[in-house]
DNA sequence: TATGAATGAGGGTTCATTCAT
DNA sequence: TATGAATGAACCCTCATTCAT
């Protein structure tokens, strides 16, 4: 399994999955030239030529392994993730609060995209350009709104949100809300400071969906 | 003026200016003819050749007009904005209400993005690709966000709204999870009823701001 | 029309049938350029980028004319076989005598082969190779040969050819010896003298269906 | 011996003749994916890599046995020829009469080529390849049609053959006859029924060299 | 010997841009 | 100005051949 994006016609190709150790080593050059080089040349200009350049093989290799720079490209995004996942243990541990919820998913949403933001960049960039990636991209972004409608709705039957509120289409608005000002701070360089960022998407989150105290009045 | 977004470099410019009526003709033609290829195959895939012949001029006039790509994209931009000033008459009359100029506004973006998608989705394209569009949108955003924050501050010193928001990062965040859901649900095509939308946008703005009556009572 | 070899997808044809003089003149140096570069290194040995060359063009101005170059090959037959039938007024001029028609067919055939013989040989081996060229090659050789055919009906029903033979074999059977003689002798340079292998030729179509005079007797 | 085609040049030939019995086999195994491959994917479209993909061991390995797609080509044809020969005891015992003679010389001809035609299909495209190749047909026909004259000019001597036709040339034009149409049947599948095909062939030999019978008077 | 990965020369092709008419 | 052909730099990709293990 070369990743989740499947080649068209599986008929003729002729990528290796490494077998050797060499091959291990080398393949594992190229996906690391690519990230160089697509994050200092961006998806568009970074030439295969270049990628084998910056993995220190020569042109050629790359077919050994990749079909072309979508592929890669593919590769790249997979060993980002299995970074971005491993470290940080994304498992709550008993967050029970909902305000506690929102912050340390935002605080740890905008820390790593601020982390990556070069990488982030990039994911945005080729979402734009390749179809493969877009498809992915709404994929995504889907499965994590339909997870936080979840949560909305049970906040709203719980009478701790704001019962008015469609769940999916807020979950999207809010997703996308933070997403976005991310990009915006990270990628284009607009000056927020992090505590501030957090604390007013934090703030507007609560405000939106009206969060009450669990058991609590009205205030 | 070819347009908003100058050339870094006007030593070898050699447009021209369209002098007699023969040339207007041509040049209306060719950012016509962008228009047209742009959304038909993306901005990319967009050959200049291409262009002119849905303009149905020699290849070669192109460049009586333009330098290159960049340059007729920008005179379709700025054909377009014309376009969508002129009609809608943006000048809001007289609107006081906070709410009423919430849902003015949105409804008035969403209907607009909807009706131009494929512009949109191209603009959102181009911005990802090229540096002085991206340099426009950002400008763009922060004049817009600048105003939006202007007024979130006069209704936070009116006891209207939330005043522990911080104005600008907030107008920032709302306008960006507006323009964010039209993408999606315009471009990406994630299919949401337009009342809804609006609807669902407009309350999280309210709840956003934590939006009271003008004359009333914190609750 | 760009010749007899239609390309199988007409959609993003870039070619251009000249319009003007020059791209007259720059096509028919690439025809005459591609002729003369097949003829010296074969249809698999020649290169594009040579046959511009050859042409006196740039490399890219191929791609003006043709795709490929299975097209550009198109194009040397389809000029050749112009200059091959306009001289020599094929139109046979009240040849009655059987012998006498077998005799002119085969010493025009062969005199022809002899005088193009590269280009014959350069047309077998594109035959073998290109599935197109080959289909082309079994077409007018079935053509051929059902012409043949109806001449031997007749001599059969006039009672002066062999009744026994099945015309249309036989018809086959001819026309390949000569042609392969044709092929042995002018391609493979087996030395047998012109008049030799005509004689020889010719003696074996009339052995070879008996023809007996007109209205003669068994001798 | 590698086979009957010699590299033009042996200095850096490296290739093992197989020592030890696994060697055996690798070099069997290759040549039988060659034959596979070329079978399937002509000669020009057959990579080394498939060949030797197809013998099931590694791409350098091919490397042991031969230099080039050229030798094991000839391996090859080596194997099958001798694969025609053993079973089919060419030595005709005692046929005396040149009608006989003539059929079971067609007859078994066609009958084989009819049988491997894949294979003849396969050799017609390398000759005209592969100068190496097309040489050794020319020998092989050249020798072929000496044995054939020979018997003709006997005939002729006899009185039992028209004395008019040069030997030589009539013996190589009646082969090339035979060989091309079974070219024609069998490998571009042009449908004649093998008696019908053998029958008319073998009346144009007796036709064309008006063979007689042995002791008979001109009729 | 066998393996399978690495190499890199070689040719194809595209298309922005120039230029003679 | 308009035309449309000519140019050639730039990259992609293939695969025969080599080589370290």
């Amino acid at each position: 399994m070369t990743g989740q994006v499947p080649t068209e016609d599986g008929a003729h190709a002729r990528i290796t999955t490494p077998r050797s150790a060499r091959g291990e080593r080398t393949r594992g050059a190229l996906v690391r030239g690519a990230r160089e080089v697509f994050e200092r040349d961006g998806y568009l200009d970074a030439r295969i030529t270049d990628i084998s350049k910056a993995a220190g093989v020569a042109s050629g290799s790359f077919y050994t392994y990749f079909n072309n720079k979508e592929e890669i490209f593919a590769a790249v995004v997979e060993q980002v993730q299995e970074e971005m996942l491993h470290p940080h243990l994304r498992e709550r541990t008993g967050i029970t609060d909902a305000r506690e919820m929102i912050d340390a998913s935002n605080r740890e949403y905008l820390r790593s995209y601020k982390q990556n933001a070069r990488l982030m960049a990039l994911f945005e960039q080729v979402a734009q350009i390749d179809p493969t990636f877009r498809a992915l991209r709404i994929q995504r972004g889907n499965a994590f709104a339909q997870r936080n409608a979840k949560l909305i709705r049970q906040l709203q039957e719980r009478g701790e949100a704001d019962p008015s509120l469609d769940p999916l289409v807020t979950a999207h608005a809010l997703s996308n809300m933070v997403s976005r000002m991310a990009y915006m701070v990270y990628v284009l360089e607009q000056r927020i400071a992090f505590e501030r960022l957090v604390g007013t998407l934090n703030q507007i989150w609560i405000n939106g969906l009206q969060l009450r105290e669990p058991g609590g009045h009205a205030s």
